[in-house]
DNA sequence: TGTACATCAGTGAACGCGCGTTCACTGATGTAC
DNA sequence: TGTACATCAGTGAACGCGCGTTCACTGATGTAC
């Protein structure tokens, strides 16, 4: 490969890192192609020389950090009881850090509000991405609970998301804290009643 | 008063319904001034006869609005037992209606995001009118879970909220209306479970 | 190895568009006498 | 009751601004001989 192609491709992935940054601060609409080309120090007239469209950058961002989201989430669980594997994930999920570095976490709570109202046409990325974030879920939850594993997995991942997304909302209050803390309970107490739920029949029988 | 002022004050009335309808049709950034106006069969620049900014308009609107959702929500539960309450609660909120009827149902899934990211000016409202949800929702719950009622009611809100939206997310998709369901059972499963642990430990004792 | 030409990543100004807000104006309603 | 004036809800054009996208151009890199 030649140098010159070389360098075009740094200059794709530094774009794409600018955007990723932008798109989970500041929402799909609030990242401006202009300014995520600053970001990686370059003018906008580049832009259409790397991506078809702003609606291309986007996409291949949010397949990016979600990527790159399940990687954090799901690192190192193997080495863990099966039984608390469920109880990290919501832990490094639904976490204080997790809710204050915007730039560096989940994409969700950033572009979900805007892909249901006005961003109908990144509706696809987004369900690839959630049913892969449903999927990493389904591999850590026990196989003896109440509700069947997939959808007990999506419940959790509504409750992440919702949760992570009420507690930046409202930001600054004391709601902030207890939303992260009461989401984590509502999880576990899922997870692990289940459990229980089971066992306490089995000793009704 | 005044048969100009009485105008004046339906007026005001139809630009409100007409922006609560916008903004939970295409959030805060896409209900513009001018077609909020429109909707109402007025111009824009009388807007501000009405309304000190947009800032100003969309804050009442999101009050009225959440309080016309508490309203629905919690209608008629005290001739309904008291253990079934929520569950209703849950019914109603993650239904497939609610998610295709947009302009009715509640804000949050419009303005979250947004309120997070972009616009943090309607903090203080979103946490006010989260508040009140929750508190609507404490009021529903018996009160022997494992969950204190306010953890629980909390985790209960941030589910619904987060269910919603992702379901109006991935739309279209069969993860649509399975995010629904499994929502609804995590609900049920979480509200019920506590107490039937209760009365499991209650066996046990 | 040196020269002439082609390629193409990146620049920077311009485009059309929609936004929130401002403002001079209109004309029906309200008030004073 | 009638007349003259004041008020003010609503109009419609204009403002400055930021957006995604386009395009003529530049100059360093790559290719052909």
């Amino acid at each position: 490969m030649s140098a010159r192609s070389e360098q075009k491709q740094r200059s794709r992935q530094l774009i794409l890192e600018s955007a990723s940054r932008l798109i989970r601060e500041r929402g799909i609409s609030g990242a401006g192609v202009a300014e995520a080309m600053k970001g990686a120090d370059l003018t906008v007239g580049g832009f259409y020389a790397h991506f078809g469209s702003k609606k291309d950058l986007v996409d291949e961002a949010l397949r990016r950090t979600s990527a790159r989201l399940r990687g954090g989430l799901f690192d190192d669980l193997e080495k863990e009881p099966e039984a608390a594997r469920a109880g990290i994930v919501l832990q490094r999920y639904l976490a204080a850090d997790h809710r204050d570095l915007e730039a560096l976490g989940c994409p969700l709570p950033a572009v979900v509000g805007e892909v249901g109202t006005t961003a109908p046409q990144h509706r696809t990325v987004v369900a690839e991405q959630l049913q892969r974030l449903v999927e990493g879920l389904t591999r850590c939850l026990p196989k003896d609970g109440i509700l069947p594993r997939r959808a007990l997995a999506i419940g959790l991942a509504a409750l992440m998301y919702g949760g992570l997304s009420l507690s930046r909302a409202v930001k600054g209050t004391d709601l902030s804290d207890e939303v992260l803390r009461a989401c984590r309970a509502l999880g576990n107490a899922a997870v692990g009643a289940s459990k229980r739920e089971r066992s306490s029949r089995s000793n009704e029988a």
